[in-house]
DNA sequence: ATATATACATAATTTTCTTATGCATAAGTT
DNA sequence: AACTTATGCATAAGAAAATTATGTATATAT
């Protein structure tokens, strides 16, 4: 996905977060959200996106849709109300995650 | 390493900071130091660590020094000229890489 | 006509981790 | 004395999640 090994294992979140805000987005849409969001600094590749999605709706979190829009074809995606529940556990993991990341960056602990 | 996914691909950021706060640290200590100021919530596992260390070193980013402690050998690793200067760099796209994530999770953009 | 954008998908490979296993010494417990 | 836990290193098998490459197809811009 990005520039930097760290993106690695957080795409899933970052799925689940932009569909809990957009109610319901397809692929590619996701993948320019990213790049508009995060200014060009996070591309996700298509070999990470498609997998991926289809292992979260494998797992029940997310629920399909097709739709033709200009004789091109559209899988939108959404939460299930499990994927709800799941994309609250995600967010409060990521935030876990980035304040230990911090405490790493910022040791208070170099003082003593 | 960690009990989420997200730790995938901090585990040479966290060991380049750790060794640029300690001067000089061995294997173990890395992983009980991780261990102690993360109040436990990282657990480094040693399939983890020892590749890392060895590619890291291999990359010529830390240098090696044995030692003897108690009749049990030690590693010492601690970080070259070049490591110095790729840690910097670690560190600013783990600075990065939280403030994308930030954005993902607190959204601005959500408003319009 | 040709390239770029839109839209999906999968296969081969690589990276990074977990889990399991192995060796060895020291210290604490029953 | 026997056994467990802690200290200290290492590697191998397997899983997970990405990259890179490739394929198909339509729409739009040059």
């Amino acid at each position: 996905m990005g520039n930097s090994k760290l993106y690695k294992g957080s795409l899933n979140t970052i799925i689940l977060k932009l569909l809990e805000e957009s109610e319901k987005m397809y692929g590619y849409e996701i993948t320019q959200k990213v790049k508009e969001i995060t200014k060009g600094e996070l591309n996700i590749t298509e070999g990470a996106l498609y997998p991926a999605l289809h292992k979260l709706e494998a797992e029940g979190l997310l629920d399909v849709e097709m739709q033709k829009v200009d004789n091109r074809l559209r899988k939108y995606y959404k939460l299930t109300e499990k994927g709800t529940k799941e994309t609250a556990n995600r967010l409060t993991e990521l935030e876990e995650y980035i304040r230990t990341m911090q405490t790493i960056i910022n040791p208070k602990w170099s003082i003593q």
